[in-house]
DNA sequence: CTGTCATTTCGTCGTGCGACGAAATATAGC
DNA sequence: GCTATATTTCGTCGCACGACGAAATGACAG
C-alpha cells in the first residue's frame, strides 16, 4: 500500500504530471525541464527526485548534464497502465498542448545555448 | 487537467482509498464508514466531502443516514479505469484484508446498535 | 413543537508541501 | 589544480491539509 501512496502523492501535483507528460517523448535534461516547468533550478530537482523516490521516472548522468526518462518497470502492478490512461487524457488539455509545442522550441535549441539563458544574466 | 487534478488529490490520501475499497461491494451509511475508519465524525465527513467534490463517490440522504456509493460516471475518461487497477492493487494489501474483514462485522450489526456504539458513552 | 440523533460545518492546531535563494557537490575545460 | 557550470541539498517561508471538538443543520419520534 505504502508504494501506491508513494505513486499517488507523486502524481497529484500539478507541475510533476507536466513533467511525467513531457517525458513521454523521450528523455530530458533538467536544464530543459526547468526551461520548460519555468521554475527554479531547485524546485524542479526536488520534483524530480520525489518522481524518483516513487519509481516513476529514472535518471542518469552524462558529464554536467543529468537526463530523467519515464521508468520502465514500476513498483505496483496498476502504474504503468495508470499512467497510460493518465497520458491519453491529459493529451487534450490546453496546459499539456502548450508544453508539448513549448517543448519542441526548448528542444531545438543546443542544451549550452538553453543554459547560458537560464543561469545568465542578460 | 483540473478534473484529473482534482481526481489525483482526492487519491492520494491513505484514509480516502481505504474509503473507495470499502464501497466496492454497494453503498455504505457514513456511521459505518466512521466505525471502519476509526476516525472523528467529522474527519470521516470532510474525506467524503473531498472525493465527492472530485465526483468519485455519490450520495443519497435516507431519512437521518447518509449512503455514500462510488460513482458510475466520472469526470475524466481515466478515471473509472484507474479505480478498477487500484482496486486490483490494493487487494493484496494487508490493510485492505483487514479493512474487509472489519466491514465485514460491522455490516452485520444494525445501524441502530452501531450509532449507539458510537457516539454514546459505554 | 420539542427532543434526539446522524451528519455537516466551522474554527483551530499541528504538520507537510511547494516555492525560493544560498550553499554544497560534481564535472568539464583550461 | 583552478574555474566555470549544472544539479542537488539545505534552510526558510507561507499555505494547504488532516485531525479534532463544538456548534449548526436536518430528519424522525413522541
Amino acid at each position: 500500500m505504502q508504494d501506491t501512496m508513494d505513486e499517488l502523492k507523486a502524481l497529484a501535483d500539478e507541475t510533476r504530471l507536466r513533467a511525467l507528460c513531457a517525458l513521454r517523448n523521450g528523455e530530458l535534461c533538467v536544464c530543459q525541464l526547468i526551461a520548460l516547468l519555468d521554475l527554479s533550478p531547485s524546485t524542479v530537482s526536488k520534483h524530480l527526485s520525489i518522481l524518483r523516490s516513487a519509481r516513476l521516472v529514472e535518471s542518469r548522468k552524462d558529464g554536467r548534464w543529468m537526463y530523467y526518462r519515464l521508468a520502465t518497470r514500476f513498483r505496483t502492478r496498476a502504474a504503468g497502465k495508470v499512467l497510460a490512461l493518465l497520458f491519453a487524457d491529459l493529451e487534450d488539455t490546453p496546459r499539456i498542448g502548450d508544453d508539448r509545442k513549448q517543448l519542441k522550441r526548448i528542444c531545438s535549441e543546443s542544451m549550452e545555448t538553453l543554459c547560458r539563458r537560464l543561469f545568465c544574466k542578460p
